[in-house]
RNA sequence: GGCCCGGUAGUUCAGCUGGUUAGAACGCUAGCCUGUCACGCUAGAGGUCGACGGUUCGAGCCCGUUCCGGGUCGCCA
């Protein structure tokens, strides 16, 4: 039978004890974590949300209580009066270890039966297991950590923007559906039978209304959904820091980004982050590094071979420049203890898997490098790329021949996974802006240009004559935030101009009439006076996970979903009941 | 949807070339113990080896199918 708590009031949390208050009766309030049966001495370690307190309980003092304490199991929660007193023996290991508690009341408020795995950090227990029961897994000190520290993120957040001048501002959950870009999660209409809202992925229009209508300056932590496949750095459903304001160009969004980092690493992790933040042109960093997102934290960076590779006689290497490709590589500083044959065999695969169609390598290990192309190569070919490479004994160089489409992104990849193996990665922080993004991005499977960016990014003004005949030679006002290889933000001043947004949805394919039957709502707005406007969406799950060095974003989400889409807790989704689906006018279809 | 890896006690794992009654650690239960804190000692309970089918005298192990989980690619304006 649980025990009330009737009459008593928790005076500190179990964490917060410390030397000082020797002496002090007090009442705490938490989980058993672990209790030590010594026979006529009992200890229990209680655990809340600030960590643990030694609880003793001496059989000469009161009976009934040592009973009590006797039949604690873990996870049994206790209310314990008691006062705090010196521990003959300390324990340097956690931060209460000075003191301990003689209980004088102690109140069983409610038993528990055995979890299916200890409450503890270094619980190797399967994810799907402590998913299932997430609420005991969110009782880990590690997992608590991770959530309380991403609600003081929060809470700079809305400092930091409310005290800027930015206004929060709630935008709607149930929307219309524009399927662009990724695919909506829907909801069906009771009252409008056939028609669907959609939650949105962005509130990228509504915030844009919100500049019409003279806010000036909004933000928010904005839900978003995406229904797409998942990934460990990619949940269905995401907060973002949503940010838009007026009256601005690139550079004023870019200084208000960035002193937001700024301001936050500082406030939370007490870091210094330099500003202004590094800039890459898109294209710069897809020559150096591969990718759009690129991880500067270590060199490697790719290295244009296509002058030397043209003159060879392999054929691979000759085919990619004249067809318009291109032959690059990496350089892998001593790795050649580690990138066997057999492992570079492995790469191969790899690479092959993300489209490339080979590797090209070589190994230098012994004093003579051994190269997989070496037989098509003239006198001194080998020594040209070599020193091209910067390549010395021990290294291993990795190159691919293909369309840029193919060379770039392959050995990005490459570049990060072979970074990772050999751990040359250091534990930084490096921020950077990614700027320049092509406008068009050429659809093969289309034909068409779609646009790289939503439809609503202003082009550089330079580039404005080229949207009528050279989409290639477009470039946005649009820019990433990129944290240690990986996209945080992405943002761009938007198009006000009418007649420049009708361009854009000619170039696009749509016809007017399509385009207003989607985006009708704001370009009708535009026409009562849209004042310049620019913004961003920083991905706040992305941005603690790599704040407390998560792996996934499920280390930092209190109750995510897996790789499904569906939650193991509850089991959503879920079907319903027909009646309920009658209201909506919908019929399962069985496949 | 493609590819890769995995599924044995509540949990984490071992299980040899296919061969007697499938093991260990932790956890759990009971008893003992006045300074433990990964407490210690003694005893005990706990298994549809993911499922189905096949090969075999014999399958946790081999084969096929399938289910479940993780990663990755596609996808994610």
């Amino acid at each position: 039978m649980s025990e009330t708590l009737t009459g008593l009031k928790r005076s500190h949390y179990c964490g917060e004890l410390r030397a000082e208050h020797i002496g002090e009766t007090i009442t705490v309030c938490g989980w058993v974590q672990k209790q030590r049966d010594k026979g006529s001495l009992i200890f229990i370690d209680l655990r809340d949300r600030t960590g643990l307190l030694q609880l003793t309980f001496d059989e000469t003092t009161d009976r009934a209580v040592f009973e009590k304490a006797k039949s604690c199991r873990s996870e049994f929660v206790l209310a314990a009066v008691g006062t705090v007193r010196e521990r003959s023996s300390k324990n340097p290991d956690i931060p209460t270890g000075d003191v301990e508690i003689a209980v004088t009341e102690l109140r069983i408020l409610n038993k528990a039966i055995t979890p299916a795995f200890e409450i503890t950090d270094n619980c190797k227990t399967a994810e799907e297991i402590r998913l299932k029961n997430r609420y005991l897994d969110l009782r880990r000190p590690a997992l608590m950590k991770n959530i309380l520290f991403k609600h003081q993120v929060m809470q700079t957040v809305r400092r930091y923007f409310s005290d800027h001048g930015f206004i929060e501002v709630e935008t709607p959950m149930m929307i219309k559906s524009t399927p662009e870009g990724a695919r909506d999660y829907i909801i069906p209409s009771r009252v409008h039978n056939g028609s669907f809202y959609a939650l949105p992925q962005s509130p990228q229009l509504y915030k844009q209304l919100l500049m019409v209508a003279g806010f000036d300056k909004y933000f928010q932590l904005a839900r978003c959904f995406r229904d797409e496949d998942l990934r460990a750095d990619r949940q269905p459903e995401f907060t973002q820091i949503d940010v838009e304001m007026s009256f601005v160009d690139m550079e004023d969004v870019l200084a208000v980004g960035e002193d937001f980092i700024r301001f936050l690493m500082k406030e939370t992790m007490d870091m210094d982050i330099p500003t202004p933040l590094p800039r890459l042109t898109y294209n710069e960093a897809m020559a150096r590094y591969g990718s759009d997102k690129p991880d500067t934290r270590y060199g490697m960076e790719l290295t244009d071979l296509s002058d030397i590779a043209a003159q060879t006689e392999f054929a691979v290497f000759k085919g990619a420049v004249e067809n318009g490709g291109s032959v690059r590589g990496i350089c892998l500083k001593n790795a050649a203890k580690v990138y066997t044959r057999k492992e570079i065999d492995k790469l191969t695969d790899h690479a092959k898997g993300i489209g490339a169609k080979g590797l090209a390598w070589i190994r230098w290990a012994d004093e003579k490098p051994s190269c997989s192309f070496g037989k098509f190569l003239a006198e001194g070919q080998l020594e040209a790329i070599l020193e091209r490479m910067d390549a010395a004994q021990g290294d291993v160089v990795l190159i691919v021949a293909d369309k840029n489409s193919v060379t770039l992104p392959v050995l990005g990849a490459l570049r990060q996974e072979a970074a990772k193996r050999l751990d040359i990665i250091p534990d930084t922080f490096n921020f950077l802006w990614v700027v320049e993004f092509p406008f068009f991005e050429y659809n093969e499977e289309t034909q068409n240009w779609d646009a790289m960016h939503h439809p609503f990014t202003a082009p550089l003004d330079e580039c404005i004559p080229y949207l009528d005949n050279a989409p290639e030679k477009v470039y946005a006002k649009a820019y990433d935030l990129v944290l240690n290889g990986i996209e945080l933000s992405s943002g761009s001043i938007r198009i006000t101009d009418p007649d420049l947004q009708e361009k854009m949805f000619e170039a696009l394919g749509f016809t007017p009439e399509q385009a207003h039957e989607k985006f009708g709502f704001l370009t009708d707005a535009f026409q009562y006076g849209a004042p310049p406007h620019g913004g961003f969406g920083i991905g706040l799950d992305r941005l603690v996970m790599l704040m407390c060095k998560a792996e996934s974003l499920r280390d930092v989400v209190a109750f995510p979903k897996v790789k499904d889409a569906s939650e193991p807790m509850t089991n959503a989704p879920q079907p319903v009941d027909d009646a309920q689906l009658a209201e909506l006018g919908i019929q399962i279809r069985n496949a």
